[in-house]
DNA sequence: TCTGGGGTCCTAGGACCC
DNA sequence: TCTGGGGTCCTAGGACCC
């Protein structure tokens, strides 16, 4: 059997571990740069708040309805995440951590009555962490994710669900709507529809060579997972990215090259980190730029170059390089730019690059240098030192205009009590 | 004024090899 | 009548996830 476990509302049950007044009050979390709604309490969802929607566009309604609203504080989620992360792992030999907000647990030959256990894991993660979660059981990873569907959905489950036996799995299959199944994405719900398709039941009626020719073999997977049938194995160790990628809308626009360069130093410099993280090396780096796509007065233009490396590389320094390089290359002046982002790609073990006979960089000091700026930045909080390209940020920044505090990982912020 | 960010997997088709 | 057979690699596009 499997449980995943899901955080309910994660970012917006986040923001009220340690503000308490939050609680009963509709809570809403925005995207990056205060952009789009991208989590809502329970109050929220019942004001009738659609997730993705710009905010710009219900902003009256907000203050109307007094709903808290709070830009993404990323640090503080990641945080409550690995504390949520190290409870799970006190409940099985086995943990997928699949998203920030979610993990599977494998239960496979642990000796427990899995209603209990799941009531067990809800209530230690809530004491432990403030976070409230759904716990869904089932005999394949599909199942589950069903299993906390009706965990989360149903009130009368308390937030767990577990799903077990034919007939229970039978009935709950000819309930569950096609699109809330796991895998069946937007597209493949209007084709199912269109054939007559509504449900889970109806879905696992269909011969296998129709799914598999229509919806690939990954739509066959999901199909014998509802079946029954286990065909999608734990993930117990993170495999690392084949393809790295920071990108941020700006604050406002940007017209100069200055500050593009700026911020193009700092998302190479992010990739840099990212890649260092997971020991790894990129071949290849792009570089994009892009104007705001919804001003259709506005000329518009979209670019991106690829630079292939000489040597695979992990250096801030020579990432920057390379970045800047593509960012000259593609930049025109006379644009209102949105946007930007540097993706590495072509990525390999750092200990398997293939070196280059008349390679002049000067590896071991640039990896001395990247040790040094890391351990530095990893002890006093990121971007402590950083390359001097990579600027203040100050004209490009994102819109953070909601931000709460980080309690949990800066000194300076962290909760203070009145009595 | 204002519209997010970061990933994965699969397939078809083209180019190329012997 | 009749126009081989068997591969690999790469890319773009489309689907999905959170």
């Amino acid at each position: 059997m499997f449980a995943v476990v899901d955080c309910n509302n994660f970012y917006a049950s986040c923001e009220r571990v340690f503000n308490p007044a939050l609680n009963g009050r509709p809570v809403v979390v925005l995207s990056n740069n205060d952009g789009c709604i991208i989590a809502r309490s329970e109050e929220a969802k019942a004001l009738g708040i659609k997730m993705g929607v710009p905010a710009f566009q219900i902003a009256d309604f907000l203050v109307q309805n007094n709903v808290a609203v709070y830009s993404s504080n990323y640090a503080l989620y990641g945080d409550l995440s690995r504390r949520v992360m190290n409870v799970l792992e006190r409940f099985t030999p086995e943990l997928e951590i699949y998203s920030i907000d979610e993990a599977f647990l494998n239960l496979a030959g642990l000796p427990v009555q899995l209603e209990e256990y799941a009531r067990k894991i809800r209530a230690t993660v809530l004491k432990n962490t403030g976070i409230p979660v759904s716990v869904g059981i089932g005999p394949t990873k599909v199942l589950a994710k069903t299993a906390n569907h009706y965990a989360k959905k149903a009130p009368e489950n308390h937030g767990i669900y577990v799903l077990d036996g034919p007939a229970k799995i039978d009935e709950a299959l000819k309930l569950f709507a096609i699109d809330e199944v796991w895998g069946i994405g937007r597209q493949y719900s209007k084709l199912l529809k269109s054939i007559g398709v509504e449900t889970a039941w109806d879905f696992i009626r269909l011969p296998d060579g129709w799914v598999r020719k229509r919806m690939t073999v990954v739509g066959l997977r999901v199909k014998k997972e509802l079946e029954g049938i286990s065909c999608m194995e734990m993930e117990l160790i993170p495999a690392a990215k084949k393809v790295i990628c920071t990108s941020r809308s700006f604050g406002e626009p940007q017209t100069e090259l200055e500050p593009l360069r700026e911020a193009v130093a700092t998302f190479a410099a992010r990739c840099a980190e990212k890649l260092r993280c997971q020991h790894s090396c990129a071949g290849m780096l792009m570089v994009f730029i892009h104007t705001n796509g919804f001003k259709a007065n506005e000329p518009q233009y979209e670019r991106n170059f690829v630079c292939k490396l000489p040597v695979p590389t992990n250096s801030t320094m020579e990432l920057i390089r390379y970045a800047l390089f593509a960012l000259e290359a593609i930049y025109r002046k006379g644009y209102r730019y949105k946007k930007a982002g540097v993706l590495v790609l072509d990525i390999a073990p750092e200990d398997r690059v293939q070196g280059a006979l008349f390679d002049r960089v000067d590896r071991a000091k640039h990896a001395a240098v990247t040790k040094t700026l890391d351990a530095i930045n990893s002890k006093y909080g990121r971007d402590t030192l950083k390359i001097a390209t990579q600027g203040s940020g100050k004209k490009w920044k994102m819109r953070q205009e909601k931000l709460s505090p980080s309690y949990t990982t800066k000194w300076n912020e962290i909760i203070t009590v009145r009595v």
